[in-house]
RNA sequence: UGCCCCGUGGUGUAAUUGGCAACACAAGGGAUUUUGGUUCCUUUAUUCUAGGUUCGAGUCCUAGCGGGGUAGCCA
């Protein structure tokens, strides 16, 4: 895999919690590790959900455990099986595989019998109360709630109502079943939660098998207790539902596994709800769910991010209880520097100006580069050289401040793997623009002979040669967003008033003979620019379609904009 | 305005559970470099505040301040 080897140096609270309650706890003795990653097939998972994976499937690795995929799926009217694919390739893309796949609704039949065992221990009745009326019984943060009307209905009662409720004798919303526990209680959650509502709504997996459904609560702690689950581990936004979830595996008397809650991620410039990505996507403000601008997984994939490097990013954020957002360099960075080691190098003028070297005969010469400098056994390869060239635009100024190290008129600069050239005069147009530079070599500069390691100069540029130059298409994508949070905005405005209007441009570039034959997937270093990635969907046989992932760290940029 | 959780360099995490505040990334400085990339060296902290316990507090106690979660028949 040739991944960058990760901090080890520390363990997280998770992982010292679990080996404090394998040394403790007597119901886990000779048990391993047991975990899995629960995500509901509503949408297609992102960064956020890499993070989550990375540390189920992780602890199962380090200690030698478990971690199943289970499928929540117990909100039909959301999920569909398009999501759950794609939840399943982007699993095993990241570079995990599941000890059982499951689903929540493989338990709907056993959840459905717990259910008539708390309504026969008086546990669990059935509610007329329609969402309003319980909202107002509920009472509030600061108030407690009133007892349902319905709460002391006999267990014959509630038996009867509950076997027609599922018997489809009732309309949505016409009753629930709801437990029962304290209306006066301090966490909300615990105010006789519903454990069951009336949909009758077809279901991905169990058709219309169905018409009642159970809620999340009523469905996880008991879904994981099956599985054998021995760290139940989800974020923050649970924490308050842990009661419930401990209070129904007591109430039932079924093995307890422990729920243990991290902080979600947050990553600077990028908006994250499902609920978010999908106006994102539906608005049509990116082009789908595996948009390169998007922070999905498959968004991710596509534009180039390796899974090794999304491991290092999930390595260096860690794991916590604090609410933090991660500045997106960071993962810009992580994909840098796995690419560093595994990229080719490749030379490619995106903004080309045309050079001709005067003194050169009109013929070709090839000379030998080395495809990664950090891989040897990348090899090397053979580029074309001849008298006309395009270079990048860039790479000259007529008018250059003091650093500049690149081509300026009468001065000297390496072409790569090359020779060093001298710019003797500036052809412009009618309107000023330049449109050619005419320039001479020194033949005795050539690359790897004995007289050019003698001759240094400051600068060394990337070229290609004009006559053997493919012209390909490159996708150059920045931020979706101009704000650090998209989300923070001003009354009256929303997340999208902060999309990058320039978040892609896509030029028509000047590459290397090599580039052009390069295949959908490959990743590869556009030498002194950045890594680019040959795109999966666009891409045709011999006309390959380059996403930009990241570009390389620019430290002249720092010094040009500060001077 | 209840209940629950959380405050450690710029950022994100550590700290053998009461014993010299460490690591990574970023930023600054320098060296190397035929990628202004990479690599190497180097510089960056009153642990939110105020009290208290203790020989000793990031860690324990009290109060305050700040942030987050929570009133779906979503997950």
């Amino acid at each position: 895999m040739n991944e960058p080897t990760p901090n080890e140096t520390s363990k997280n609270f998770i992982e010292l919690e679990i080996e404090k309650d394998f040394a403790n706890k007597p119901v886990l003795a000779g048990k391993k590790v047991a975990t899995r990653f629960p995500p509901e097939p509503n949408g297609y998972l992102h960064i956020g959900h890499a993070k989550s994976i990375c540390l189920n499937f992780g602890l199962a690795r380090t200690y030698g455990g478990t971690c199943n995929l289970r499928f929540d799926d117990t909100n039909p009217t959301k999920e569909n099986d398009e999501y759950v694919q794609s939840i399943m390739a982007d699993v095993q893309w990241l570079g995990f595989q599941w000890d059982a796949l499951y689903y929540a609704s493989d338990y709907f039949e056993q959840l459905y019998q717990w259910a008539l065992q708390l309504i026969r221990d008086g546990k669990a009745f059935v509610c007329d109360l329609s969402s309003e009326q319980m909202r107002e019984y509920r009472g509030t943060l600061t108030e407690p709630g009133k007892n349902s009307p319905f709460r002391d209905r006999s267990v014959e009662e509630n038996l009867d109502l509950f076997q027609r409720m599922k018997a489809g004798e009732f309309p949505d919303g016409a009753r629930t079943l709801r437990a029962k526990i304290d209306m006066a209680a301090h966490n909300l959650n615990l105010r006789d939660p519903v454990m069951y509502r009336i949909m009758h709504a077809h279901h991905h997996r169990t058709g219309d098998k169905w018409c009642i459904y159970p809620m999340y609560d009523w469905a996880h702690g008991q879904s994981d207790s099956i599985e054998g689950i021995t760290h139940s581990i989800c974020t923050l936004e649970f924490e308050n539902h842990r009661p419930l979830y401990d209070w129904f595996c007591q109430t039932l008397g079924i093995y307890h596994p422990r729920q243990m809650e991290f902080a979600r991620m947050n990553l600077s410039y990028t908006v994250m709800s499902k609920r978010k990505l999908l106006q994102l996507v539906t608005e049509k403000h990116v082009e789908g769910w595996d948009d390169p601008r998007m922070p999905t997984i498959s968004g991710l994939r596509r534009r180039g991010y390796t899974p090794e490097s999304l491991h290092l990013f999930c390595d260096r954020i860690g794991v916590a209880r604090f609410n933090s957002t991660i500045d997106v360099i960071v993962l810009e960075n992580s994909v840098r520097d796995h690419l560093n080691s595994i990229a080719s190098r490749y030379m490619a003028i995106l903004d080309p100006i045309k050079v001709v070297i005067t003194n050169y005969p009109d013929s070709t010469e090839y000379l030998g580069a080395v495809n990664n400098p950090e891989d040897e056994s990348a090899g090397t390869r053979q580029l074309p050289f001849s008298k006309e060239l395009y270079i990048e635009r860039e790479d000259f100024m007529e008018n250059p401040p003091s650093k500049f190290f690149r081509l300026k008129p009468g001065g000297e600069v390496r072409l790569r793997y090359a020779y060093i050239i001298r710019c003797e005069e500036v052809i412009k147009d009618a309107s000023g623009n330049i449109v050619e530079l005419r320039c001479t070599y020194d033949p005795d500069t050539k690359s790897g002979s004995a007289a050019a390691s003698e001759r240094k100069v400051k600068g060394t540029i990337h070229w290609v040669s004009a006559q053997h130059a493919s012209s390909v298409k490159v996708r150059l994508y920045d931020r979706l967003f101009l704000n650090e949070n998209p989300e923070d905005v001003p009354a009256g405005k929303t997340f999208l008033d902060n999309i990058n209007p320039n978040s892609v441009q896509v030029v028509q570039a000047f590459v290397e003979p090599e580039l052009a034959k390069q295949e959908p997937g490959t990743r590869v270093q556009f030498e002194r620019n950045g890594y680019y990635c040959v795109d999966t969907k666009d891409s045709k046989p011999g006309q390959p379609v380059f996403n930009r992932i990241v570009t390389l760290k620019d430290t002249w940029a720092k010094i040009a904009a500060k001077s």
